[in-house]
DNA sequence: GCACTTACGAAACATCGGTAGCGAAATACA
DNA sequence: TGTATTTCGCTACCGATGTTTCGTAAGTGC
């Protein structure tokens, strides 16, 4: 893992301050009021510093909120839409934190903000892409493994593909945030498990 | 609408040989490598004259896929299934489209590409954000009606939100593009809406 | 004709993300 | 005690997106 490293060790202090002035930056003034040359200079840093460990503002930008990200825990009490609802409001809760960040308290204008520039930068760099998938199909697998329980023990369809659910679910979430702009509350999150698990069809 | 305008007209064949510029280096060297100095150049325009039909280059790429999207039409057989499926097939055409643009042929890597960078164009700018929000509400109405037209006829259960379903279905074509880079092929659009439709529950 | 207004082109400038080159400091290893 | 190796800070620089300024062209209204 970690080869014993020859020559002048990173000093780890530099990333705590880097990445503390970084967060700041990024939720007090969004992702275009973070820029790398003043978070180097308010961290005490010289920029080629910065630049060696996050080789752009992107990857910058995606170590700050991976760092805010607490990994939820899945919980699995045998109800199989009391559960996906709670794994949903946990996602929803995640995305209009960031989504608010950056704008004036209070501004409740639509606008994807932050995540918009996350879901961009992986398009960007094949790393922060790769990285992000890998993120997202952990996370995932947590909750594919729940629902494929629930349809072991027959509360699901037999013929049901988890992935289908999962995705009908959490990309109704994000198709609001990321595109319509539309609110993703509570009350939204429980009628969309419920319109997913009942089905449209009369 | 269009006032008597005083002053020199614009000259219209300069939008048409810009975009058409612009168009060309978008769809083969994608969003990075479309780049407003070159465009004005080849179009054989000044930059001043570029910037002051679209302000960004944010602006100048969504003229230019914008153009490009031929309006769908929604068609209404009377079976809600075969219809959604329908619409949901050219939303995904549209995107596997934009989704390989700019990339060398046969890369199968999955990446957002262009669609990513125009979400975040919507996110960094108010007025593209609020077109953009217009433009699906728009096309969303007639989705929405038609989905209502098949609830009020009884095919779909009374106390169905088309917006939600509308939202699971168009939200986990997205959030396959975009978050987990998933294919968005025909199978899977049928295998989405037939899931959505019949719901998860046993 | 003349004033007025707007569009175009050219060139210089500004800003920001990111890089290159260098000398000095801090470690491992011989 | 060297010597190799890596980090750090500094300055200067590069490329790209925009902006400013200004002279000129092309229209409208009188």
């Amino acid at each position: 893992m970690t080869e014993s490293r020859r020559g002048r060790p990173r000093d780890t202090d530099i990333d705590e301050r880097v990445l503390r002035a970084a967060t700041a930056m990024l939720l007090e003034h969004g992702y275009a009021g973070l820029s790398p040359n003043e978070v180097a200079e308010r961290a005490g840093v010289a920029k080629t510093t910065l630049y060696r460990r996050w080789p752009t503002k992107d990857h910058l930008a995606i170590a700050v909120v991976a760092r805010l990200q607490e990994d939820d825990e899945i919980t699995d009490t045998g109800d199989i839409r009391r559960d996906l609802t709670g794994y949903m409001v946990k996602i929803a809760a995640a995305l209009e934190r960031m989504r608010s960040a950056g704008r004036p308290a209070g501004d409740h204008d639509a606008s994807a903000g932050v995540v918009a520039e996350l879901v961009a930068a992986g398009a960007r760099h094949d790393d922060i892409g790769r990285l992000g998938r890998e993120v997202f199909a952990r996370r995932n697998a947590l909750a594919l493994a729940l629902i494929t329980r629930a349809r072991e023990r027959g509360e699901l369809r037999p013929g049901l593909d988890p992935v289908v659910l999962l995705d009908q679910l959490a990309g109704a979430l994000y198709y609001r945030v990321l595109i319509t702009g539309a609110p993703v509350d509570r009350a939204y999150t429980e009628r969309l498990v419920a319109t997913a698990l009942d089905g449209a069809r009369n």
